[in-house]
DNA sequence: ACCCATTGTGTACGATGTTCACATTTGGAG
DNA sequence: CTCCAAATGTGAACATCGTACACAATGGGT
C-alpha cells in the first residue's frame, strides 16, 4: 500500500491558494512522525495534491521548507509551554506564583519533547540562530518564543527575590542546557522508553538542581 | 572538482581485506566534516575503492553503517573525556582531585563537542540504548564509555565527601543532561559561534551549577 | 481588453539506498 | 594436492529524492 495514499486527490482550481501554508502544514504532519528528515519535499507536495516543482515557487530549497517546519514546530513549543502556565491553581503568593510559573516553563518543555518528539526534534533541527528566534514564526500565543518565556520567568524569579540580580546575566542558558539536555536524553538517550511518571520525576528532579544550582 | 576525489583509487587484490574497517572509517571522516547525514554508504565506498553493494556484506543496512560509525564517534569522545582527565595537575589533596576528575569529565565533553561537532552529532544519532553502551566498541583506551566515566567521577566524589550518598542515584542524568544540553546549545542552538573563551566560561558556569544542584 | 508577473506542470538529470544474479577468491575436507 | 562451498566483491537495475529548465495557465493592473 505505497501508492494509494493520495489523501488531497485533485483539485479543479489551476491556482492552489494557499500552497505554501498547506506544504507547512503537510511538513509537520511528515515531522510529526518522522523527525527533520522525514519531511520530505516530493512527499510535501504530493499531499498538496500539486507537481513538485510548485514547491520551489515558494520555497527555494528542501531546507528552506524544512526550516519554516521547524519554525512552525518551535511555536507548536511555545504554546505548549503557555498551555502549562495557564493550568497553574492560582495564588496569592506572589513569589509561590512566579516559582511555580518558571518550572512551568521546563515541564511544559519536557511535556512537548515526550509527547512530539518528531516536532521537537525538527523545531531544534539546525534552525538558524535561535537567538534571532525572536521571529514571531516561532512564538506561540502570547508572540513569545520558547526562549522569551524563559527569559520573562527569570525575570520573575528576580523580581519574587528568589534569584539574586547578579546571578540573572546568562541564567536562561543554564536552565536550558540542563531541561534541554534531560530532553535529548529523554527522546534519543538513554532515558529513552522510561515509564512516563519516572520521566516526570526526572524532569522535576532537573528542575530542582536547576533552582539550586541557577 | 567533485568527480576527482579517487583517494583510494584501486588496489590489486580482489578481496579488500579489511573492508568493514575501511568503512567505518570512511563514515567517520565524513561524519567529521558533515555529521550524521554526511555519511553516505556510496561515498564510504567510493573511498574505500569498492564497488556500494559490498558494504552488505559488512552491513545489512545504511542505518547499520551508521551506528558503528556512530559508536566510533562516542569512542572517540571518551577518549577526549580521559585525555582532559590526564592533563591535571597531581594534588595529595584527595578531595580537590575528585572534584577536579569530576570537572574534567564535563570539560572534556564540552571541549570535544566544540573540537568535533560532526562526530559529536553523529555520536549521540540515534545511538540504540545508551544504557546497554556497555558495549566496548563506545569505550576509550580505559575502556569506560563517557557514561562510566560520568559514574566514577561522581563516585569519587561520593567517596570524597563532596556528595552526599542519597544523591548519588541518578545524579549522572542531572549531570549529564546539565553538559549535554549547553553542548546542543553550542553545536547548533543559539550559542553556536560564540566566542572560544566565552565558550569555556559557559561550560564552567554549567558545571558549577551542577555541583551547586546535584 | 490586453499584457505580463505569478504560479503550477512536464520532463529530465544525477545521486542515493537497495536488490538480484553473477564472478572471484580463500580455507579446509577429502 | 584437489576441489568445493562459504565468503566476499561486481554489475546492472529500480524506486525515490532534490532540483533545473522550458513551458502552460491564470488573473490583476493599465
Amino acid at each position: 500500500m505505497t501508492a494509494v495514499g493520495n489523501n488531497k486527490p485533485k483539485r479543479e482550481t489551476y491556482r492552489h491558494g494557499d500552497l505554501r501554508n498547506a506544504l507547512v502544514e503537510a511538513g509537520l504532519e511528515l515531522a510529526r512522525q518522522g523527525g527533520p528528515t522525514a519531511v520530505v519535499l516530493r512527499a510535501a507536495t504530493r499531499q498538496a495534491g500539486v507537481a513538485p516543482n510548485a514547491a520551489y515557487r515558494h520555497f527555494t530549497d528542501r531546507n528552506a521548507l524544512l526550516h519554516a517546519v521547524s519554525q512552525a514546530a518551535m511555536a507548536h513549543l511555545a504554546r505548549t509551554m503557555e498551555a502549562e502556565q495557564t493550568t497553574l491553581p492560582p495564588t496569592t503568593d506572589a513569589a509561590a506564583a512566579a516559582r511555580a510559573r518558571f518550572r512551568a516553563v521546563g515541564t511544559g518543555y519536557l511535556r512537548f519533547a515526550q509527547e512530539e518528539p518528531g516536532l521537537f526534534r525538527t523545531a531544534f533541527h539546525v534552525p538558524g540562530d535561535m537567538t534571532h528566534a525572536a521571529a514571531d514564526t516561532a512564538a506561540g500565543t502570547t508572540g513569545k518564543t520558547p526562549f522569551e518565556l524563559l527569559g520573562t520567568a527569570l525575570d520573575g524569579l528576580v523580581e519574587a527575590g528568589l534569584l539574586p540580580e547578579d546571578r540573572r546575566p546568562g541564567a536562561e542558558f543554564l536552565a536550558w542546557s540542563a531541561v534541554h539536555g534531560l530532553a535529548c536524553l529523554l527522546i534519543d538517550g538513554p532515558l529513552r522508553g522510561l515509564h512516563p511518571t519516572r520521566v516526570h520525576d526526572a524532569g522535576q528532579h532537573v528542575i530542582d538542581m536547576i533552582e539550586r544550582g541557577i
